[in-house]
DNA sequence: CCAATCGCTAACCGATCGGTCAACACAATT
DNA sequence: AATTGTGTTGACCGATCGGTTAGCGATTGG
């Protein structure tokens, strides 16, 4: 036997962490069966006994995710103010980002592959933009202040940090994702949508 | 002879701009150099007659963008406000965004799949970051209005557009890249910068 | 006129790919 | 004890991968 003992199904699911880990790293196409096989210490014909082929596998890990993501997308509070309920959606955003680096990582791959997969990417952003929308209902205008310009630039400002992560070492000051950097993002992110906030308020006026 | 008659050097240059069409749409890893030869009409084996390999290929499809890049970054006319230069920055980095979309799709996709090219990617953000820290220095500061910062919202914000666009297009009204989309989505940009220029006035004064 | 060079190609290489299959160990059922 | 079903394996498959090589015909220069 060339792995340590595992209990009943456990193979199953050391298989479907491997391919999340790979498939967020780096990508698809770059991934081979052999690979996720051999980081979850299993053999490579087992994977293809729980999981039909590894496209299979990318769109069961992609189901967990959305799963979670859909959870993950907490009702604000009706009795904070707006200002309050945007910032606290953002904070709630940059958890779950944070808590799900793959996540993103994964989605983006498939976004940018423009494949089989992109429907489920789609129904994601779709769910997500709704609720948006319903917070800045009173907001909501034509144009380019519509509200669907500022639920973009929002993903975009958020994603971007985590995207962009790798090669911003040296522009920052070491480890991007250092506490401390993180903590500094965060306060420049709440920054940025207050002047939109604040610019928001102006135009309504 | 297989393909078209061709003038010298033509070959060269047309496998250059398959690779780059190819490399955009599915990444590194998921194209061959066989598709690369195929699309360029051209023998696989002359590809890396002009080109020592695949990878070599990429970064010489990289080098040329970054040029252009860097190129594009540097007219501003010190004479004008910073307000006036940095909406000036925007407008050009759309143009030349929108001219070289495929570029975009290039960067992101090794940027997702962190292998050996991400070091191509950093030196490249590193150029555009000096670029922009000396056009910005005037509002250089620490802590979370960082130029750094600024920076990278940036990016984000013009680059979610492009990313995301295959995944839009039942929140915007059908095609989000069609002409008028864009336009608006350029005022809702330029709307923000000019928030985020308020904001930084604002907090030096 | 001959030899060297250039652009180019068919054929081939070993490695790796996704995926299949027959057989094995072992526990549960009959 | 015999049978059945489940988890697991190594060996194998055809296809495709990135890359090499010997040599082709046309052009060029001494």
């Amino acid at each position: 036997m060339s792995q340590a003992s595992k209990k009943k199904g456990e193979a199953s699911r050391s298989i479907l962490r491997a391919a999340e880990e790979l498939f967020a790293a780096k990508g698809f196409a770059a991934v081979s069966v052999r690979d996720i096989a051999q980081l979850a210490d299993v053999n490579k014909a087992l994977v293809f006994y729980y999981y039909e082929n590894k496209a299979t596998l990318l769109r069961k890990v992609l189901e967990q995710y959305y799963s979670q993501h859909a959870a993950a997308l907490i009702p604000t509070d009706p009795t904070q103010s707006l200002r309050e309920q945007v910032h606290a959606l953002l904070t709630s955003y940059l958890d779950f980002i944070e808590d799900n680096s793959r996540y993103i990582h994964i989605v983006q791959h498939e976004l940018l592959a423009n494949g089989e997969n992109i429907d489920m990417i789609r129904g994601g952003m779709n769910l997500l933009f709704s609720r948006v929308q319903d917070l800045l209902s009173g907001l909501s205008d034509k144009g380019p202040l519509h509200v669907k310009h500022f639920f973009l630039s929002f993903s975009g400002l958020v994603v971007a940090y985590f995207t962009y992560a790798p090669v911003l070492n040296e522009i920052w000051d070491g480890d991007p994702l250092s506490a401390s950097n993180r903590r500094e993002r965060r306060e420049h992110l709440h920054w940025v949508i207050e002047q939109l906030l604040r610019g928001l308020e102006e135009n309504q006026a």
